[in-house]
DNA sequence: GCCGTTTTCGGCCCGACTGTTTTCAGTCG
């Protein structure tokens, strides 16, 4: 019975909320958040850790929990979960969702008045009838309206692509209309996760109350949730809830450190702190009632007798041990990156002429760019046929001999028939300087069926990249049925490189599957998959996908030279 | 439930804001 770590993650998550509202032992309920959340970012399968009877090993798993896990792993079930399952009804974790109604008050609602749904729960808030239980009063009753209506809007989390452009625009919009010193947004948009749940600006000034007033008037405010000095709160027209917080420079650090988070990484610096009889907040880390640092995030680490962490990393998987022992990775950066491998143009769906992209990849500082147009198996994309894909490729050896400063690369993004085999000929795709393989179609072939598939795509000698790998739509369209683990294997054995998409739709490979990857020594190109010239600065969200997966400027290929890149595609 | 070069039992991160309290609990991050 394969099970998955992220399957397993979910049932431990689901036991912590269950537990959370049975009002069990908060630090129960977190040592199985711990647990799921070390599940969810291992980098080799749980089944094989399981096999090898090392799950006592890992930190965060002890009898217990381990013990769940073989029975997931043996028989696919829990009993564990059923029990509390049927202890409350799924109705009931589903008030969880509704912000404002934590754990305590979805228990007392279903004690009291045995609302199991956020519909009862709406009901009952409407006729006043929460009002009668203690600690709930009218205001309560409003917020919980005003939550459900919240969640029916936007319940979902926002892509990183929507939310970064969004909180930079009200950056730019508070500098204009309040005296700001320092400005930064923080949170999970700060450590570049692909969804957003809401936005954390931090500033510090001489007026927080100008801030604050400049903050709930700006055109985009729909509400107002709170109001202090040095918190605000509001839902955006968007829907997305933004945070300001106004801090003095002497804590900005600590309050960055403190606010990007995660969660996770922030208890276990605490632990680290406690350890060492210090006191870590957003205040600062404190030896007594002396502030010892708080200035700049440099300083918190240091005093902790860590070296910086860049945010991308601050998860809690792993990152704290690693700076620890000085093993950190040098992140690759935007900088390293010397030119972008999968751009489409007018030849299939893309916007722009070949001559126009390059000259744009040139003002990018690109050493080079690779032109990868739609094969004609995609209709819909206007995909090329054999003659076009050499007319194309003529076109930018004519264009090599007249622009200056960069260098086209010839290649296509051939599609994977839903047979593994590919829609164009062989020896022409042998004529080019490179090949992206990507699926277009048939998405919902069976796990095997489809990591077959694309493991025969991968075979083929002509094939150097494969692309957007696992082919999910963040927020739209789930990956596709895909034996992760066996298609990086796959890649390995077959030199095929793998492609971190940086479209914000997609950040494919996912983060947690490039760490995976880069552990057994892969290579992977990020490339941006740009139809036009704007969508080629979408490099940023590859190159964050790429730090989260703990990547290096070694990993990636298109750091290399182009000689040497060439060199590298031709070695397959 | 996990964990231990101060512990195998007794800890387990810290603070703001709100609404309901008359000193604090719940939620959030």
């Amino acid at each position: 019975m394969p099970i998955s770590n992220a399957q397993i993650a979910k049932v431990f998550y689901r036991i912590a909320e269950l537990l959370d509202i049975k009002g069990e032992n908060p630090f129960k309920v977190r040592a199985y958040e711990k647990a799921a959340l070390v599940v969810e970012s291992l980098s080799e399968p749980i089944e094989k850790i399981y096999q090898e009877g090392r799950l006592m090993q890992v930190p965060g798993i002890g009898k217990s929990i381990a013990d769940k896990i073989g029975e997931l792993i043996e028989t696919g079930k829990l009993s564990y979960l059923e029990e509390l399952e049927s202890s409350i009804p799924a109705g009931v974790v589903e008030l969880l969702k509704i912000p404002e109604v934590g754990p305590k008050t979805a228990w007392l609602v279903y004690k009291e008045l045995g609302i199991k749904s956020i519909e009862e729960l709406e009901e009952a808030a409407k006729e006043g009838k929460l009002r009668v239980l203690p600690g709930l009063g009218p205001k309560t009753e409003e917020n919980i309206l005003k939550g459900i209506e919240r969640l029916r809007r936007f319940g979902e989390r926002v892509p990183l692509g929507i939310a970064l452009p969004f909180a930079r625009q009200v950056v730019e919009w508070l500098k204009e209309r309040a005296p700001i010193d320092k400005i930064e947004p923080a949170g999970s948009l700060r450590r570049r996760r692909e969804t957003i749940g809401d936005i954390d600006i931090l500033v510090t000034s001489t007026n927080h109350l100008e801030v604050m007033d400049a903050f709930v008037s700006l055109p985009i405010v729909r509400e107002v949730l709170a109001q202090g000095e040095t918190k605000t709160s509001v839902i955006t027209d968007m829907g997305i809830q933004m945070d300001v917080r106004v801090v003095e420079p002497d804590c900005f650090g600590a309050a960055l450190q403190y606010f990007t988070g995660s969660k996770e990484h922030n208890i276990h610096l605490r632990k680290i702190a406690q350890d060492m009889g210090l006191k870590i907040s957003e205040y600062g880390v404190f030896r007594g009632d002396e502030r010892i640092a708080g200035r700049t995030e440099e300083e918190v680490y240091n005093t902790l007798g860590l070296p910086y962490i860049p945010p991308e990393l601050r998860e809690d998987r792993g990152e704290i041990e690693a700076a620890k022992e000085g093993k950190l990775p040098h992140l690759v950066e935007f900088k390293d990156i010397r030119g972008d491998l999968h751009i489409h143009t007018k030849h299939s769906d893309g916007h722009f002429t070949i001559r126009e992209m390059a000259l744009a990849g040139k003002r990018m500082g690109y050493e080079y760019i690779g032109i990868a147009d739609h094969t004609k198996g995609l209709g819909v994309a206007a995909g090329m046929n054999e003659e076009e894909i050499l007319r194309e490729k003529e076109e930018i050896e004519r264009l090599n001999e007249e622009i200056e400063g960069i260098t086209i690369l010839a290649g296509v993004e051939v599609n994977i028939k839903m047979d593994g085999t590919l829609d164009i000929d062989e020896e022409v795709l042998d004529q080019l300087d490179f090949v992206i393989a990507s699926v277009h179609s048939a998405f919902k072939q069976p796990k095997d069926v489809m990591t077959e598939r694309i493991c025969r795509a991968m075979e083929r000698e002509v094939v150097d990249i494969l692309g957007h790998p696992t082919g999910r739509l963040i927020g739209k369209r789930d990956a596709y049925e895909v034996d992760g683990e066996k298609l990086i294997d796959e890649a390995l054995r077959t030199k095929t490189i793998l492609e971190i998409n940086a479209f914000p739709d997609r950040m494919d490979l996912p983060d947690i599957l490039c760490r995976a990857a880069k552990v057994k020594r892969a290579k992977f190109a990020i490339n941006t998959d740009a139809h036009s010239i704007d969508q080629l600065n979408l490099i940023e969200y590859g190159v964050a996908t790429a730090r989260r997966g703990w990547l290096e400027k070694e990993d990636i290929v298109n750091c290399l030279p182009v000689e040497e890149l060439l060199k590298l595609f031709k070695k397959k």
